[in-house]
DNA sequence: TGCCCCTGTTAAAAAACGTTAAGCCTAAGT
DNA sequence: ACTTAGGCTTAACGTTTTTTAACAGGGGCA
């Protein structure tokens, strides 16, 4: 099965709700959005879906009881939650065990994807690999493989400097958030940890510098941008 | 057509213990049988198990946890739980969801089984038993005989290369956490025990040399990943 | 203008990892 | 009991990666 999968996202905050299903759509998934529970296993019931993330809580129909349902039509498809922060521990732990994976708001787009694709490569089996091939303005890049094809020899890419440069290029043009990239790459976003970004940040230019019509560029008090002129 | 099926059953109760052992394998079953959670996270990591049961409630370490650390490891094997009659209705509904499945002490056998079977039927599929044939890259590899077919000859791993490869392997890809991993392998994350264990990634570099195409990368900070190029 | 906070950059310090080899323990054979 | 071999751990030393420090500009705003 090489078509795209399908995606049935569960959340009643319209603001979420459209992020998410805007953000993975562009990356390749088919989502169908409900507002609620009950409209949620409604279209679960009407669609052919390979994967759910689900609002724990919604009105009309909780993701938990959602999820329940569900179970009892499709005993496999994989069931991600999204959890409020404020949730207690021991209710939590029924999550972490069973469902096949949480995430606590707030959390980072990246983190998701993460997720969930990791979820899918063990369901679907290691038929794909998420092998591609970007471009940094003319600079072939290898983020699976950590790796920036430079005219004078390929360079490896540390950790750090390979999430920073990922997260800059898929949101190129965007404003790439400071705290949210720290907590993302870093997670926490201190001073500390906000001056070792800007060491990053300039060990990436001076990487980048080779082709001169890439630029990061710094936001001021707002975080950075790549753009390719 | 498979091998049959190990199982791998944790339950402090002797005498239930030992019933549902003889049962199981009376019904032709390879059953684990382990008197806590510590013992079966252990067995666990050392043979490769298609199924697990799990009595919640046992001394050292709990099915509740055993299950999140095992799930660290392994994605998507089925878990079962016993549980006992007592127990709060919130909790089960955790348990519910997420648990592939859930008896309610006391059962009889024959429903235990009926369970486990049914889990075991839908969830087929590519059948990943006991002495399969794995590839790393080019490199046939048997983590049941713990066997690595190189081109001059077959290299018999010890036991704990044998675990690493084979845990790396399952979770090609992703990154193998470093503390679930010792904890997993080693049974504590210490200092030394991490430096034994960048001693065995060292060896398993050397060991896959022979392909060029795999890589074993470190995730500062993180893990290790198993990857394939 | 002057001040403060944010960023740019380089270098030093610290932490994590890579690798090899020596030590230690245990189990098997004598 | 002695010896040997294998497997695992610890030590030692080298390298890489990340963090922290230090200093130098800049941008925005009273």
């Amino acid at each position: 099965m090489t078509t795209k999968p399908k995606i049935l996202l569960a959340e009643d905050d319209e603001n979420l709700g459209q992020l998410l299903h805007t953000y993975l759509q562009s990356k390749g998934y088919e989502v169908t959005l409900a507002r609620n529970g009950k409209k949620a296993f409604q279209s679960f019931t009407a669609g052919n879906y390979t994967f759910c993330i689900f609002d724990v809580m919604m009105p009309e129909m909780d993701g938990f009881t959602l999820a329940k349902e569900i179970r009892e039509l499709d005993k496999k498809i994989p069931i991600l939650f999204l959890t409020a922060k404020a949730m207690k521990e021991d209710k939590l732990q029924g999550f972490a065990i069973g469902a096949d994976d949480y995430l606590t708001k707030p959390f980072s787009m990246e983190e998701l994807l993460a997720r969930l694709e990791a979820i899918l490569r063990r369901v679907e089996g290691p038929s794909k690999s998420a092998d591609e091939q970007l471009m940094v303005g003319t600079i072939p890049y290898e983020p699976e493989l950590r790796v920036l094809h430079l005219k004078d020899g390929s360079k490896k890419l540390t950790t750090k400097e390979n999430q920073l440069l990922h997260l800059l290029v898929k949101n190129e043009r965007e404003i790439l958030d400071r705290q949210s990239t720290l907590r993302a790459i870093w997670g926490d976003d201190n001073y500390f940890n906000g001056r070792s970004m800007d060491v990053y940040i300039a060990k990436l230019r001076k990487l980048l510098k080779e082709d001169p019509s890439i630029e990061i560029m710094n936001i001021h008090g707002k975080g950075f941008k790549l753009i390719i002129k």
